[in-house]
DNA sequence: GTATATGCAAACTGTTTGCTTTGTT
DNA sequence: AACAAAGCAAACAGTTTGCATATAC
C-alpha cells in the first residue's frame, strides 16, 4: 500500500485566505496546486524545483511563505526526517499517521496502528503526562531496496 | 522516576582515541567528563556554556568536534526534539529506550516498552520493511506542568 | 620533531526577513 | 487607491571548515 494522495479541497485555502482578509495569488494557487497534487512529504527544495519547471518566476521564499500559511491554516503540517531540511505534508484533520523510511532510497510510507497508539497513552498515565501528540518514525529497508541488498 | 545517568565509562573514549591514532588532550577529557555528567539530552549550547564556566579557553567548535567524535566512536547519538538545535546523549548499548517530552517546561524523561516494539517489528513485517531502528516521541504536559494548567 | 587539537573567523545550509516593485481587490 | 504578495538580496541560526598556532606524543 504506497501513499495515497486525498482528496484536500484547495477551497479550504481559500476560505483561511478569505478569513485572514489575505489575497488570492496565481503564484500561491501555483504552489498549493503543486504542493496537493504531488506525492507527499516533500521538502521545500523538491516543491520548489518541481514548480519551478511551470512556472519559472517563483521563488524560493514565496514558496517557504505559502507553506507556511498552509500550516498556519493546518492544511499541512512540517516534518523533519533525519536530513535537515523540512518536509511538508497536507493535513488530513480525521486520520493521524505514523512513518516507515526507507534509509537506502528515502521512500516514506505511511501506516497507522491503533494498539501502539493505545500503548502510547498507557505510557503517558504511568509518568502523568498528558500525552498531546507524538512522533514515531521506523527506519530500515523497504522491500525493493532488501532484494537488492543481496 | 527522572533520567539517571548510567555510568559510561570513559575508558571507551580512551580506547577509541587510541585505536585512531588520535591525541588526548585535556580540553577534550573536560568536554567528555561534562557530557558524561551533565543530566542527559544537552544540547551544544547548553553544553557549551556549562563547560565555559571552568574551561573558559574552551572553543564552541572544539565541543561540536569532540561530540562528533563520541558519536563516530558509538558512545553519543544526536537528536533534534522539535527545535532547531540538536542534542546529543551518552549511548547506553545494552539499552534502547525513547522519550516523553514536556511541551511546557522542555523536561524529557525516557522510557522503554516492550509491547511497543513489538508491535513496530510487526508493522515492518507488513509492509516488508526490515526495521533497523526507530524514533519513538511522545508531546505532552508533565505532571508538574499539568498541575500549574488549572 | 611530527602530527593532531584548537581557536578564530569565515564558509556553509536551510530558513526567514526587509524593502521595493508588482498584483489583487 | 489601498494594501497584500513576490522577488531579491541580505540576515539569520546552527553547524562545519581552513588555517595558523598550541599541544600531545
Amino acid at each position: 500500500m504506497k501513499c495515497k494522495v486525498k482528496k484536500l479541497d484547495s477551497r479550504k485555502f481559500t476560505d483561511y485566505i478569505r478569513a485572514k482578509g489575505l489575497k488570492h495569488s496565481k503564484k500561491r494557487r501555483a504552489i498549493v496546486k503543486f504542493f496537493l497534487k504531488k506525492d507527499l512529504h516533500l521538502s521545500v527544495d523538491e516543491l520548489y524545483r518541481e514548480i519551478k519547471e511551470t512556472n519559472p518566476e517563483i521563488g524560493y521564499s514565496t514558496v517557504y511563505r505559502t507553506l507556511k500559511l498552509l500550516v498556519d491554516a493546518r492544511l499541512a503540517t512540517e516534518r523533519k526526517f533525519g536530513d535537515k531540511s523540512a518536509r511538508f505534508e497536507p493535513i488530513h484533520p480525521e486520520e493521524h499517521h505514523d512513518h516507515l523510511i526507507c534509509i537506502k532510497c528515502g521512500r516514506i510510507i505511511e501506516f497507522t496502528n491503533d494498539q501502539i497508539e493505545k500503548l502510547q497513552q498507557q505510557v503517558g498515565r504511568k509518568y502523568n503526562f498528558r500525552i498531546i501528540r507524538h512522533k514515531l518514525e521506523l527506519y530500515g529497508y523497504c522491500d525493493k531496496c532488501r532484494k537488492k541488498e543481496r
